[in-house]
DNA sequence: TCAGGCTGTAAAAGAATCGTAAAAACCGGC
DNA sequence: GCCGGTTTTTACGATTCTTTTACAGCCTGA
């Protein structure tokens, strides 16, 4: 199922396209305002996002913009009041996709998605991500805030088992079984030696870690 | 993959129209002037080529006519600005295939791009091309700044398969499954051997690899 | 509170992988 | 069978990664 996020301060008009939306099949996730719309574009990873273009704290552009500088796949769809200006050539810049003057119809609007949508297949999911952290895994490669980190192979495979089963308990056998394989049996403290390393290179404070999270005499958790 | 030059000296627009054809799986190549613009119009083979008419150097008219001179069939689309005159007969004489008037949306550069590639049926595609390396697939030929290189049969299908799969992360076998085939079985070290020789003969340094990277006990990945 | 085990961490020791040249094996044509 | 060119294997130093170790600090339960 494909969700989609709606961004508008007009709490009516949201509703009415969520419900839509969903009567559609769709998910919808809604958000009032720039900020919290941001979130769930990281959070939820959309396969599309509908945004107005004048929001109460960022404005709709601004909203684009942050997403494009994280994230340039997602599409977006603008909405705009009909009086407004609407700059084309900086909605292609921003990276809009397509945009619907209010008022309009559900049939359109519903067009217009499916139409964005056929554009742009949701391929196979190829990178994970948490927080500020991107994990690409065709190239392998992890990024953090744009920025390419290296990862040894090892610190690689866990930080993947980690993404791959978020917040959950796992003991230090379970970890070395599912990374390590069964045929190697290295003691448990190279387990904690490399969740370090993964702190120390992605926690925003490796001293007070957010993500990797400790559960004494037990094993860890990932918290995205 | 199709190749789109793109030449604007607007630098945020370009990258935009950069990242916009990378979304919709064009390889974009840019340049902000002629001059550069030219140079990559004969390096890469672009299929199509969208120039600005106002550039820094040379005008948009003086690229399509140079370009004509040499090469009588890849595309181009001509930008304008809104006010500047555009001597419609002069466009057409030079063999501009379409032009878009600034600003434009997203949907309308895609329509006219698709429309023009449509009208000039892209033929498989002959040469692949990276850095100042050419790879003419027809006649098997791999040029470097325009000289022959000899490459043995192993060397050029390894190479070949790294350009029809950038970026990515390639393990030994994977190589060794594509490029080989799955009846022989020459141990994983054969794959590196083979990479000291792409380097040696592509890259600037082959101490410090550029394009032919090592992914420690991973494999490679080839960079453009 | 305190002892004893648990975890954080840097750094040392150990292991595996890679780059590379050179040797060996292979192969088709003469 | 010999020859030139090609491919594969081998060997070894250099590099990188992994694991262990050691010690300090932390947590927990008696």
């Amino acid at each position: 199922m494909q969700t989609i996020l709606v961004i508008d301060d007009d709490d009516s008009l949201r509703d009415t396209i969520g419900v839509l939306l969903e009567r559609e099949g769709f998910r919808a996730i809604l958000a009032a305002d720039g900020r919290s719309g941001l979130d769930h574009a990281v959070l939820s990873k959309p396969s599309l996002i509908i945004t107005d273009l004048r929001l109460p704290d960022i404005s709709g552009l601004e909203v684009c913009r942050k997403l494009r500088s994280s994230d340039s796949k997602t599409p977006i769809i603008v909405l705009s009041a009909a009086g407004e200006e609407i700059d084309k050539v900086l909605l292609l810049e921003i990276g809009a996709d397509d945009y619907v003057v209010k008022p309009f119809g559900t049939r359109e609007l519903l067009a217009r998605i499916r139409a964005v949508l056929r554009r742009s297949p949701s391929e196979p999911q190829k990178t994970i991500s948490f927080a500020d952290v991107q994990v690409d895994l065709e190239r392998r490669v992890v990024t953090k805030k744009g920025a390419d980190i290296h990862f040894t192979p090892a610190e690689y495979n866990l930080l993947t088992f980690f993404l791959q089963n978020p917040d959950r308990a796992l003991s230090r056998d379970m970890i070395l079984n599912s990374v390590w394989g069964y045929e190697s049996f290295p003691n448990t403290r190279t387990v904690d030696a490399h969740v370090v390393k993964l702190r120390q290179k992605l926690e925003a404070d490796p001293n007070i870690p957010r993500h990797f999270i400790t559960l004494h005499k037990v094993g860890y958790r990932f918290l995205p």
